[in-house]
DNA sequence: ATATCTTATCGTAAAGATACGATAAAGAGA
DNA sequence: TCTCTTTATCGTATCTTTACGATAAGATAT
């Protein structure tokens, strides 16, 4: 039995699925706040291992948390030395609040046109 | 062991991820949809079972969702006689879309500001 | 080469999410 | 009253998510 029948959905349904589902976990909100409070326009590092010392979880659980993330494009790592660093990625995220910002605004207008 | 640790993060990081969380599936995208353009401003009555022929889902599963969007208040639900009606609460989505555009917001904001 | 540090991945455990059939409860209609 | 309709809930199966310890892989330093 099928535990999830996302064939049978909208694309963009789906996709903005996905994204609500990359932010339904508090870390990963952290996470978020915690970067854009960190790698920023002046050249500092991007935050690796900082970011298993501000959240309450162990580090694999925070690598956890990163990669899905990164899976859906939120932010990207790159590799210094031995250890990684992360930014976000400023364009997946004003996508996301694109496609956010349009499907409420949608819902909003569709109900205003019912006759 | 503990499963999620919500207690450990920011209040207001948690409510962002159980607003995501409930858009978090296709199939409450798409009922949110439908329910924009049918219960509208002109008095006709708000979907009900109508919502389970427009998915590809039984009934009882359809019923899980909405009781899904119920719990964050997404949408109103009221009863008619034998059938349920459900509305969107438009201003919980109006909460949430601030919720959401602030934190990207803010993230951006953060961003610039560093020196 | 060896030891050390950093991070991703593996293995595992438990809670949550998703889906459905069956059933119960409550109103409407015969 | 008895039946039919409608919907919420129960029971159940399965997949996903979350979490952690342990380990592997890669870079650096001694």
């Amino acid at each position: 039995m099928p535990i999830t029948k996302t064939e049978e959905f909208r694309k963009a349904d789906v996709k903005l699925a996905e994204l609500a589902q990359a932010l339904a976990h508090p870390a990963r909100i952290a996470i978020l706040r915690t970067l854009a409070g960190w790698c920023s326009p002046n050249g500092s590092q991007c935050v690796c291992g900082d970011i298993v010392e501000v959240l309450p979880l162990a580090q694999a659980t925070v690598s956890q948390h990163l990669k899905k993330l990164k899976d859906v494009g939120l932010i990207d790592g790159t590799i210094d030395g031995p250890r990684s660093c992360y930014c976000i990625n400023w364009e997946t995220l004003a996508k996301a609040e694109a496609m956010f910002g349009n499907f409420i605004g949608n819902l909003q207008s569709n109900n205003k046109g019912t006759t």
